[in-house]
DNA sequence: CGATTCGATCGAATCGTTTCGACTAAAGTA
DNA sequence: TACTTTAGTCGAAACGATTCGATCGAATCG
């Protein structure tokens, strides 16, 4: 085969393998794509021809101009990719989405929103977006995708025009965990929640910082325990993890007036805070009564069988990846809201008093 | 304001911008790009012509095909998305990857190696891409990209022409794991491995399956105790979590033979194994040494001081990440190959055998 | 005051593809 | 045989931006 004498090697195009395997470029178009009627005699020239330049088929670049999609579905997290993977809500949540948007031939882009870098919100070819428990401060983001056409799925976000809202029960399933602790004797509750804005402030919650809290899922949950419990008092963690209740507990506990029970805001946060009791010498659930949040499989974290309400979060994922295919495909599908499951488990109790109160 | 009498609303133009604001195309694009001197006065011009035609800024789509990239490096993970996150290397690793090239402005794309859809590789407009410990049979995907000039960076993936590779010592950190083992007194090791192939399949490795294995990790692993244990045998588990190293050693112990130690391929497999040992009754370290992989802090997970090799994870994403930026400087920086640290922990002592036999 | 530089702007070409409408020739129909 | 359908192909016009070289004043310098 004799070698082309062009002294360098530009990556060939739809145009040359057209031109050497004497065809028009759109008919090569036609070969590659498929869609319009072409012989076999003529597609195998132009693969053959693509072949001997080396073509790897139709730039995505052009063709995404041309076709005004890319084939590329974004996701906005709140945090940096190790922050947000740490908790696994948010990996069924992705995976759920992946699921969905997989077949139609999509991919994930992930985008975290962090401080330093908006601008690639602005400058990356995306044909829709899922917002991901993001907070309040993304709404220029979100009017810059709306500008554009881009369609947005917000998944647990602060309900916003232009934003199809995939959310959670967050609110009457928080009040459902507190009235069981209610329920059971309970008057002195704290709760242990999660994040409220993005510099991850850790420590008692004020009336200030509690008005302007950017994390929604977190204020709706204080909001459904103080349904119950109107002077619960809360203690902000920084991040959902296991250590992170470690430590919110390790202050909750030492405070005065120690709580008989303690809402955490997410099952990690609650192990955590279970850990820290024990350690305190507080036995769970006679001494202290916890309940979690989400349903995390504890298998290889904890042998505890937590208390907690099971929300679906591969199912929501599902749902926010479906809302993109009605989205892209025209529709205008309605938003969803999930409920999730009470799950009695063995972390709550009647409290001390109430018990000695029995006897 | 007067609302502009056109009865469809097409999404303005850069042009449109231009014109409205009185000046050429090439002027407003450098109002917006900020290449290149303008005034001022234009700018504003520019600017105040956008806003009132609700322009969001340059499409990207165009931008990509005219500037040749898109800000966007694809990663290909072995598996699906939760099975990919469930490994906190892999986390680690992406982590890594975001932090080097973050701050260039690039967005990273997922993508998923699953059978199903190939052809997300060959449709998604990416500057470059970064494979993690993915099979051989990524060949072919290599292949594409390697003809579109996509630079490839491949962490412990099997070494390939036109793939800059990212690499650890894993023969050897295993090989030095052995040896501990050894010098301990151990004369019958039995591993427990990560997947050798793309259907992760559970069981007893044969030569056969060793010879066609896909993972080359595992191999690299397998290789390396083999070299101290030339005859120990491995039990291939399906996945890296602590379920699947709770079933392999199940089976490993209650074969006829029972080893004294067992080499677990991640520390989480090894987690699995503590765990099935002592449900069986075995204490470790005193009736069964095991030994991980990875370095994973387990501080959530279990309160194991786990006897192990501890491995850069999130250096070899920044690696590999810096990888991605000198090859797209049009560099051709050289591949790296990570040491990981032996930590001795608290799950290896001598065999039952030596401590009887030195009474 | 003439020559030179520099800042600001514009035109035109280009990136690589898809797609719409038109055109040709062959095949089917009356 | 004349007419309609249809498969196969082609030209040309987008898609939306960037960038190179040229142009044209105004300002600086000797």
């Amino acid at each position: 085969m004799d070698e082309t004498a062009s002294t360098e090697a530009p990556r060939p195009n739809l145009a040359a393998v057209a031109a050497l395997a004497g065809v028009s470029a759109s008919t090569a178009s036609l070969a590659f794509s498929g869609a319009g009627p072409v012989s076999d005699a003529t597609k195998a020239k132009v693969l053959a021809a693509a072949a001997q330049l080396n073509y790897a088929g139709p730039d995505p670049r052009g063709q995404s101009l041309r076709r005004g999609r890319s084939g590329i579905v974004g996701v906005v997290l709140e945090d940096s990719v190790s922050e947000a993977f740490r908790d696994p809500m948010n990996i069924a949540t992705l995976d759920g989405i992946s699921d969905a948007i997989g077949p139609s031939g999509s991919a994930l882009l992930l985008l975290t929103d962090n401080a330093e870098g908006p601008s690639s919100f602005r400058s990356v070819p995306i044909d829709a977006v899922v917002l991901i428990g993001c907070s309040t401060r993304l709404a220029d983001a979100v009017h810059v995708f709306a500008q554009r056409g881009v369609p947005i799925v917000g998944i647990e976000t602060e309900p916003m025009p232009s934003v199809l809202a995939v959310d959670l029960d967050n609110r009457l399933a928080s009040r459902r965990l507190a009235e069981h602790l209610r329920d059971l004797g309970h008057r002195d509750v704290t709760m242990v929640t999660l994040s409220l804005d993005a510099p991850h402030a850790r420590g008692w919650a004020t009336p200030e910082w509690e008005a302007r809290s950017e994390g929604y899922t977190a204020s709706q949950r204080i909001a459904g325990v103080r349904d119950v419990f109107p002077a619960s008092s809360a203690f902000v963690s920084s991040a959902s993890t296991v250590d992170e209740g470690y430590r919110a507990a390790l202050e909750v506990l030492a405070s005065s007036e120690r709580p008989t029970a303690i809402v955490a805001q997410s099952d990690l946060l609650a192990v955590g805070v279970i850990r820290a009791a024990q350690e305190l010498g507080l036995a769970v659930p006679n001494d202290l009564s916890v309940v979690g949040f989400d349903g995390v499989r504890l298998d290889g974290i904890a042998p505890i069988d937590l208390t907690t309400m099971v929300q679906p979060a591969f199912a929501k994922g599902r749902a926010a990846g479906e809302g993109v295919l009605a989205l892209l495909a025209g529709e205008a599908p309605a938003g969803q809201l999930f409920d999730s499951e009470f799950h009695l488990g063995a972390t709550t109790a009647p409290p001390q008093s109430a018990r000695t109160a029995h006897h």
